[in-house]
DNA sequence: AAAGTAAGTGGAAACGTTTCCATTGGGAGG
DNA sequence: CCTCCCAATGGAAACGTTTCCACTTACTTT
């Protein structure tokens, strides 16, 4: 058994030409009882198994499809690649991944080098989506394609949550619970057109309360070091008493930084994620953030991608209200009133919580580290 | 435009033979300048890119390596297929990704699928390495593979960490805090020969320090309803005082199922984990776990991988007992002394620890639920 | 000046399929 | 008995490459 058998093996041992073997084994045309049965002796006694190379190059269709994502270690994208991969999987499809790492110039050559591949189609989450050169690509050779988690401009298939709409909700609910000074912690900011538009959703609705213009963190990293980002930030805006985390990865960060600094998360500092990843409602505090669904997502965008494919009808894209919701937490916590009024908040604000348990909690305009 | 341009427009409209183009645009064998300019011109005008189905045809070789993981939803495989993708995408390769979910059925099909794909190489993690139908058909095709956190028998190459020594170290600490009383939570236990390794190794090694034998806990499911079977495990097992979980996803859902039972992590119940995913250190406690190197291991399994396929060198396998490590966390408490002697732990063991705050904290031998 | 060599080129085979088309043979209908 | 039709079959083209080989042409070498 050297080299695999091919149709040609097949034949000459069934004692028949390639194309009644072809014709046997996918059932198209006719062919004797005989003949089948010889066929199938001679595939089972070769173990023979047709070559997808070879199929794909006379049918042009390859049974696979691109996924295009910036990072798998975001249990976000690794839910909604998973999704969209069990979808596929069904249909008899294959996935190839590329995680880009938000870097624009892998997307492009990933795209590229999918497209070479002759894909039957593409899922992907690009960093911009305005301006995305792989993007283009896909759209001038007209492949079938869905994006995930960007919020597309007209005329183009998205399976995104609605950022602004959901980062308006989450200045509402800081509204609500009297947080009126607010910080954004805006993670690969400047390589995720996701991060921007929820900073904007958040911004104009804070404006549009009167609360005050949140103070933006950039953070490029996985915050590693984050804390003593961090650390200034909160030293440079001391009023802040609310922050809302391009994702609930950075959520978390933000908590574990804070609890070095000493922090307490929710008594000094109130805290809202986006995503609704799982590990979010399995510590303590549960994270306060916007819930999203990433399977689904991934799972639609597939969807889509398949009736594309197929000519069937496409399923409905899900209400853009219906994208995400708020989900409470225990990072959150209302500020007391008395320190809201004037927008100023006391240096060591009073602890009347009986959860509140860290007597060595203290304000951060102290000058640790 | 309608189709994508072949080598043979292009040889058209530079006025020569495909044999020709191919050796300009491959830089292999000679031309004249004047017909490389028309070459590219051709190539510029037509937007050419070759296909990679006809060079796969030709060259039986296809640039595509193929991933075999149970799930992404953890963060560990996640981070093994991250790390190995890197590695891929460097080298020129793309990769066809397949999450199994555990089921045996799916990770044989998966493979065979691949095989047909004719991918240059695959890596994967198996349910069962000693008995994989995937995996004899991978090894009978001589196709390049490495397998990734299974550990292999005899000459199967495999970038793993040694389940049975880690799992006795986690042993040797629970004696050392005076935890003779364990469990152990194993999820997906029949689908994961990772998840029966290291049970096997905790045993031996409890029996060997003549601590009681780990009751076992056995999870299909991904801690969804995980709650009301750690409440009757703990009702039939009411000396236990220390938990093993096969993994820190399954670790971080007994601390949260504890939570809402209200018994407190660490002081009522000490858990240990199993990866060391990031989060686990993001929470409060943190977890105490076995740390592992899931971006590494990705990576060495693919670069075994590209080194069987160029015939360079292949990377050296880690030391076995470098593999992991024990990571301290606030969830592992050690137990009183009193208690530990003669083998009985009280029933409302005394709180001399002056960071336990939890006055509700009651010992689970009461009846709730 | 004859012969040998090297560069430049294109035709065609090969990779493994599917499918169109032509050929056979046998049975039914006239 | 002759046609006609249909089932069964195989040959060959096509899909897009690479590469072997053969063929020019021009230039060196004796």
């Amino acid at each position: 058994m050297g080299q695999a058998a091919t149709i040609k093996d097949v034949a000459q041992r069934a004692g028949c030409g390639v194309a009644t073997v072809s014709r046997v084994l996918n059932s198209t045309g006719p062919a004797s009882e005989e003949m089948r049965e010889k066929v199938f002796a001679a595939v089972k006694e070769l173990d023979f198994h047709f070559s997808e190379v070879g199929r794909s190059l006379q049918s042009s269709t390859t049974r696979t499809i691109g996924c295009v994502v910036p990072s798998i270690e975001n249990p976000v994208y690794a839910d909604a690649v998973q999704g969209a991969q069990e979808v596929f999987l069904d249909a008899g499809y294959q996935m190839l991944l590329v995680c880009t790492n938000y870097n624009a110039e892998m997307e492009t050559h990933a795209i590229r080098t999918l497209i070479a591949k002759q894909v039957d189609g593409i899922i992907l989450t690009v960093g911009d989506v305005h301006n995305s050169e792989g993007l283009n690509l896909i759209r001038s050779r007209q492949i079938p394609y869905s994006l995930m988690y960007n919020t597309a401009p007209e005329g183009q298939i998205s399976w995104a949550v609605d950022d602004h709409a959901a980062a308006a909700r989450v200045a509402d609910v800081f509204y609500e619970n009297n947080h009126i000074h607010t910080g954004f912690l805006g993670l690969n900011f400047f390589n995720s057109d996701r991060s921007r538009q929820r900073f904007e959703g958040f911004s104009e609705r804070c404006a549009h309360r009167q609360m005050a213009l949140p103070a933006l963190l950039e953070v490029q990293e996985d915050g590693n070091d984050f804390t003593p980002h961090l650390s200034t930030f909160l030293k440079q805006h001391p009023k802040i008493t609310g922050i809302f985390a391009s994702n609930d990865y950075g959520a978390l960060a933000a908590i574990r930084s804070a609890h070095q600094l000493s922090i307490d998360v929710p008594h000094d500092l109130s805290i809202i994620g986006f995503d609704g990843i799982k590990v979010g409602q399995m510590i303590e505090p549960t994270l306060a953030t916007i819930a999203t669904a990433p399977r689904a997502l991934g799972a639609g965008a597939s969807q889509t991608i398949l009736s594309m494919i197929d000519g069937t009808k496409p399923p409905d894209l899900p209400r853009k209200d219906q994208t995400f919701s708020f989900r409470a937490g225990g990072s959150l916590m209302p500020l007391s009133a008395e320190s809201k009024d004037d927008g100023k908040v006391t240096a060591f604000p009073p602890s009347n919580d009986p959860t509140h348990k860290k007597a060595k909690s203290k304000r951060r305009d102290h000058n640790e580290i």
